[in-house]
DNA sequence: CTCGACGCCATTTTT
DNA sequence: TGGCGTCGAG
């Protein structure tokens, strides 16, 4: 990924001369607040010509005595070019898999600042990790110098925490907030459902709190959302009601989750008018990567802050001010996050919402072979409405794309395994160079097991992450307890962790006294702490009822803790001093240590681990308080121990699902679970927008490899325990089989039968690997690396007497049975051939639409 | 209040 | 298959 960067010369870019020497030092731990300085005259001032020439000069020093304008345009293509120097109005840069686009984001400002058109404190440029942010950063620095600091290189999230954190009296929170991640949110969820007494059963949680989040990202509130909801629908209006209770309990714990982030610095942006203009002011230049990730209320956000576009629609703007230049890159074939919200429509239409746009297209991709691409570019030219483009490369065809058909995921990890160990004795590949990629991270564990086996090293990056492991929830409840006292579901999480006696039934009686006293969970804490007939502020504190003497003492203990605790830090303890306290002083540690659950064991490393990070922070920012740390805990998360580690450093095969992997890039690349039914997933099968997004994926996927590609599938494979026969991915259809070379075609099975097939057996027969069909003959369907279009394979499984492979000719009005649902008739079809549905009315209101292909329908 | 047993349900997830 | 949450018995 950054091959081309590093190795373009630069010249005269030694960092020690780059800053003017009249300008004073200053300490760069203060960029957290910046933001007093909006214009950044207090330091960057160039309006003074003298000094924007001294700028200038400075940049063009040393070396060659080519400007560093010219340098920073060395190497580019024409595109790459104009969209490095492009001024003026809004920009679009489209940019396909591998064509450079960080590079051309990165020499952008860099060209940005070297011209003088840009100081760094008036960029903002937006990435959505904090490693992509990183690396910007590091970048540009590298480039334009230690200067680079000041500008405002982050995730979305950072940058509007930042925001809110600055301006947290606005909106009458205190600084140190509470960040509540998905996990955090759905426990509130929990407790609001609770308290409205609703049936978990109908109204889940978890669905609400995606429902909300889903909301949130399209800024909707509470009371817009009820005003929405007819009160006929009890599922919404129960909805509604949670979501009010739901923001009332955030708010009440000053504690915002991860949706809030972005909607309350957006609401605050459009309620506060001199807020929203410090920021235009300060920001003269915004610039958005993976813009086609980003949501509505993201979207919202970003005009907000870059002004809209006037020129277009000719309106006045109030602050008197020209919108900021705004940059956008992305690739609408690259959206695999819109089950999160993120709307390709953003970047598609892009010019449409800032008319005056220019558009540049990056085509050329530097990453991959011919083949490689060819490949993708089959496989994301099926998806329909999408606007065309073709990626091309000059590196040449490369070796074919090699495809596998293995008879179980064992055999397809084991190809894989066989094949990384015959490519390191070939031409010296390492197993760093290798990335094994899956749809869902279940698909790990057979790979896993062959990689221990044959001894090949290798990382499994993503699944269960560091941060949402129990312990360090635990260890970082404690701390946000700390830092927040009214942050009540960490409190309630940790008031009985470890064990102290402190149940359902205390927990609710304190919960209960807060209600009625309306206060919040913590103080309701201490209420019960306080010695009986105690006062405060001259009033007697309330009892708390319901509460045995025995839990009495408990809390009083709890509380002490917390309150010793709050005076550490109070006292400027380092996170780590304060994470260490709590963990030893409430017991939690020895509990794990007494334990012996081998878990347990690996739980306490995770804890050193913890504070680890805690004291690394501290080294970094001796000035770090707790809530700076826990910032950090919330928004960095570990994406930086992921990545570059992975690949390069260590001779390790990484192995993570395709998600993971969007934005990196391996020599070898194995992409698994080639099959209908798991990539494509099963669930996107009946929806075109999530099979869009499926192919999307692929396409990912796909380009993610540089010289060698494999796709491989597994005939059968164990989900859920139950073997379930899978036929070949529809994305191997759309590639051409001259791109192609199959190792093996066909699975035993297939051959067995005598056909290549996409056979489906019969509903409920325990079919396992290695195990002849009984039935021997089957109707013939696919084949394998040569298919003669498709046949329609549709086949619904048929009770297990006679198996077919063609669909039941289904026609309205035909009764069926359904091996689950009994007997039903058709009521509508949509679709054919591989993608034919049926709506069934099962009688007792049950009417479902049913993938044929994959339900055991039976005609009768 | 705690612990064990049972039953349910299972994508992807930058922040 | 396994992890989690809810239920009943001590």
């Amino acid at each position: 990924m950054n091959t081309l960067f590093d190795n373009l010369p630069l010249p005269g870019l030694s960092t020690t001369d780059r800053l003017p020497s009249a300008v004073p030092p200053r300490d760069d731990l203060s960029t957290g607040r910046p933001a007093g300085d909006p214009l950044g005259t207090a330091r960057d001032d160039v309006t003074d010509p003298v000094e924007r020439a001294r700028r200038r000069a400075g940049l063009s020093a040393g070396g060659s005595g080519r400007p560093d304008e010219a340098a920073l345009l060395e190497g580019l293509n024409p595109q790459q070019r104009a969209a490095v120097v492009h001024t003026g109005g809004p920009l679009l840069i489209v940019a396909g898999a591998g064509s450079g686009k960080t590079r051309v984001l990165t020499n952008r400002i860099a060209h940005l600042l070297a011209t003088g058109r840009a100081r760094p404190g008036e960029i903002l440029a937006i990435t959505f990790t904090n490693k992509a942010a990183a690396e910007m950063r590091e970048r540009v620095e590298h480039l334009v110098g230690p200067d680079a600091r000041r500008m405002w290189v982050s995730t979305f999230h950072s940058a509007c925490v930042r925001i809110l954190r600055k301006e947290h009296a606005t909106l009458g929170l205190r600084s140190s907030f509470s960040i509540y991640d998905a996990a955090d949110s759905q426990r509130l969820m929990t407790l609001v459902c609770r308290q409205l007494d609703l049936d978990p059963k109908k109204y889940p949680p978890k669905t609400f709190s995606r429902k909300v989040s889903d909301l949130k990202n399209e800024l909707v509130d509470p009371e817009d959302y009820a005003a929405t909801v007819s009160s006929a629908n009890s599922f919404d209006s129960a909805l509604a009601q949670a979501y009010t209770l739901y923001n009332q309990r955030l708010r009440q714990a000053h504690a915002l989750d991860f949706d809030d982030l972005i909607m309350v610095t957006v609401n605050m942006l459009q309620a506060f008018p001199a807020v929203a203009e410090h920021y235009r002011r300060r920001f003269r230049h915004v610039l958005v990567d993976e813009y086609q990730d980003t949501n509505h209320a993201q979207y919202v956000l970003v005009r907000e802050l870059a002004g809209v576009d006037r020129d277009a629609d000719g309106a006045g703007d109030r602050d008197g001010l020209p919108p900021a230049e705004l940059t956008v890159v992305g690739d609408a074939d690259q959206s695999i996050y819109a089950f999160r919200g993120a709307t390709i429509r953003n970047i598609l239409e892009f010019e449409e919402d800032y008319p005056s746009a220019t558009t540049i297209l990056l085509e050329q991709n530097y990453r991959s072979t011919q083949n490689i691409l060819s490949a993708a570019n089959a496989v994301i030219s099926r998806n329909p409405g999408r606007r065309a483009k073709n990626l091309w490369t000059d590196s040449g065809e490369g070796p074919l794309v090699v495809g596998y058909v293995a008879d179980s995921e064992h055999e397809e990890a084991r190809f894989i395994a066989e094949e990384i160990d015959r490519l390191a004795a070939a031409d010296g590949t390492r197993p760093g160079d290798v990335a094994v990629f899956y749809r869902t991270n279940a698909q790990s564990r057979a790979l896993e097991e062959v990689m221990v086996r044959t001894g090949i090293p290798y990382k499994v990056v993503g699944g269960t992450r560091f941060y949402e492991r129990k312990e360090i929830k635990d260890a970082v409840a404690y701390l946000r307890a700390v830092a927040n006292p009214d942050d009540a579901v960490n409190l309630r999480r940790i008031l009985n962790v470890p064990k102290r006696g402190l149940g359902d039934r205390a927990e609710a009686m304190i919960a209960a006294h807060a209600e009625r006293e309306r206060v919040s969970f913590g103080a309701a804490i201490a209420d019960a702490a306080a010695e009986p007939g105690a006062t405060r502020e001259g009033r007697p504190v309330p009892e708390v009822l319901g509460l045995a003497t025995r839990a009495r003492t408990q809390v009083r203990a709890f509380h002490q803790l917390m309150e010793d605790l709050r005076a550490m830090d109070a006292a400027g303890a380092r996170p780590a001093e304060v994470l260490d306290a709590a963990l030893d002083r409430s017991g939690y540690l020895a509990e794990l240590r007494a334990s012996e659950d081998p878990q347990d064991a690996t739980r306490v490393e995770n804890l050193a681990e913890l504070h680890a990070v805690a004291a690394e922070f501290s080294e970094q920012d001796a000035e770090g308080g707790l809530g700076d740390f826990l910032e950090r805990v919330s928004l960095v998360a570990d994406s930086d121990q992921i990545p570059d580690a992975a690949g390069q450093e260590a001779g390790q095969v990484t192995l993570m699902t395709v998600h993971t992997a969007k934005g990196l890039e391996f020599p070898v690349v194995f992409v698994t679970g080639m099959e209908d039914g798991t990539f494509p997933h099963q669930r996107s099968l009946t929806e075109e927008d999530q099979l869009s997004e499926e192919r999307r994926l692929a396409y990912v996927a796909l380009t993610r490899a540089r010289q060698r590609l494999y796709l491989s599938r597994a005939a059968v494979r164990t989900a859920w325990g139950m073997p379930q026969e899978l036929p070949a991915s529809r994305f191997l259809d759309d590639i051409p089989g001259s791109l192609l070379d199959w190792r093996r075609a066909e699975s035993s099975m297939d051959t067995l039968r005598g056909r290549a097939g996409s056979g489906f057996r019969a509903a409920g027969t325990g079919y396992r690997s290695g195990e002849g069909r009984p039935d021997g003959r089957r109707a013939p369907a696919r084949s394998g690396p040569v298919r003669t279009g498709k046949l329609e394979s549709t086949g619904a499984r048929l009770g297990s007497a006679t198996p077919r492979a063609d669909v039941p000719g289904l026609d309205l009005g035909d009764k069926v049975t359904h091996d689950s649902y009994g007997v039903g008739t058709v009521v509508g079809l949509e679709g054919a051939g591989s993608s034919a549905v049926a709506k069934i009315d099962f009688g007792g209101g049950q009417v479902k639409r049913l993938l044929l292909r994959y339900s055991p329908v039976t005609k009768l």
